[in-house]
DNA sequence: CCAAAAATTATTACCTGATACTAAAAGTAG
DNA sequence: CTACTTTTAGTATCAGGTAATAATTTTTGG
């Protein structure tokens, strides 16, 4: 068995350190690395293939690629939550996870906008026009969401309104069959094309 | 003055279709580029000197930097948006300044639940408690804000409260002196302290 | 203590995507 | 034709590596 003496760390523990280095500072070169763990270079390069830590370049190349994606795909986030039923004018439904981002980190709960933000862009989904707005709300967070649970929220639009301009529309969401949060919004729509 | 002859594209309207292509492919190399446009590997290289764009590394470097700060301000955002006054279960202020994420993209107007999210971070900041939670809210947008806009929230804890247990905080937005938005908080404490 | 195995270091050739610099060629205007 | 801009070419150099082969050092089993 390959036990390390006195003087060096043993290679398992470089190996961890490495790893944890990389992790939490992936623009240090490996030249920088051989400094810090008074190696040379080729282990530092036999370790990083061991670990399958790509090289610094890639390494840079795959972070900005990933928040390139990010970019766009906040640009698509026109609802929070994703769509899985809609009739325009009608009614909507949308799934949406919580997870570490939306909770407070010492009570996994979730912070109450986000639950708001599901059901806020919903309404505004549902809506079939141009331009709809949140003129007004009336909310009410029924139970605590914790990290993991899944958001359904189903939107109706009530067609009682007297006045064309302004939609009322009600949210209901819910975490398997328990309401966790209601709210009727009242939105604004531009004009109204059909 | 110059003016290009036909065969080649002018050099203005090159540097223009190559910034624009790095802007939406920033992962392109400049013997990509020279393909794309037909001239020597030079010619981009003096381009891009012209237009200030750098390599290609240090371009995915800077995306990579940005999104690895982004990944740790996140965690710090506790409030969305600035907080400037902060007097524990009395009253509190935070800016928060619209920018393209928070906007519809076709109207430029800020999304309601952006609005909502900073007024109810607030109202949950100003409470001096281990755990806060918005049992419900009563709100009311009363103009919408644009791009570029800074919005500054006001919080206002009511102790008129008989309940200990329910806190109500009243929060208005204002952009420079004009009401934007209003809001009723009602907040969950787990147990006073003091 | 000694040989085999494991771990580390050294060396060399090569790669990509550049910068920096010098020089020459081509096009263009007056 | 000539002055000027624009473009191309070529060379040297760099960072931060890969890949492969060999040599050296360290460790350990027996």
């Amino acid at each position: 068995m390959v036990v390390m003496r006195i003087g060096r760390i043993p290679k398992q523990k470089r190996l961890l350190e490495l790893a944890n280095e990389i992790e939490h500072n992936p623009f240090i070169t490996d030249e920088q690395l051989t400094k810090k763990f008074n190696v040379s270079i080729q282990t530092i390069r036999l370790d990083r293939m061991e670990l399958g830590i790509p090289e610094l370049r890639e390494r840079i190349k795959l972070m900005a690629e990933k928040s390139y994606d990010k970019v766009v795909s906040l640009q698509i986030d026109e609802v929070i939550g994703e769509v899985v039923d809609l009739q325009l004018d009608k009614s909507a439904i949308s799934i949406f996870e919580i997870n570490e981002e939306h909770v407070f980190a010492k009570t996994k709960i979730a912070r109450g906008h986000h639950i708001f933000s599901q059901g806020n862009s919903l309404a505004i989904a549902v809506i079939d026009d141009e331009v709809a707005l949140t003129a007004s709300a009336d909310i009410r967070f029924v139970r605590s969401v914790k990290l993991g649970e899944k958001c359904i929220a189903k939107a109706y639009v009530r067609n009682d309104s007297l006045n064309r301009d302004k939609v009322n529309v009600d949210v209901f969401t819910y975490v398997g069959n328990e309401l966790v949060f209601e709210g009727n919004f009242v939105i604004f729509r531009s004009d109204h094309k059909k």
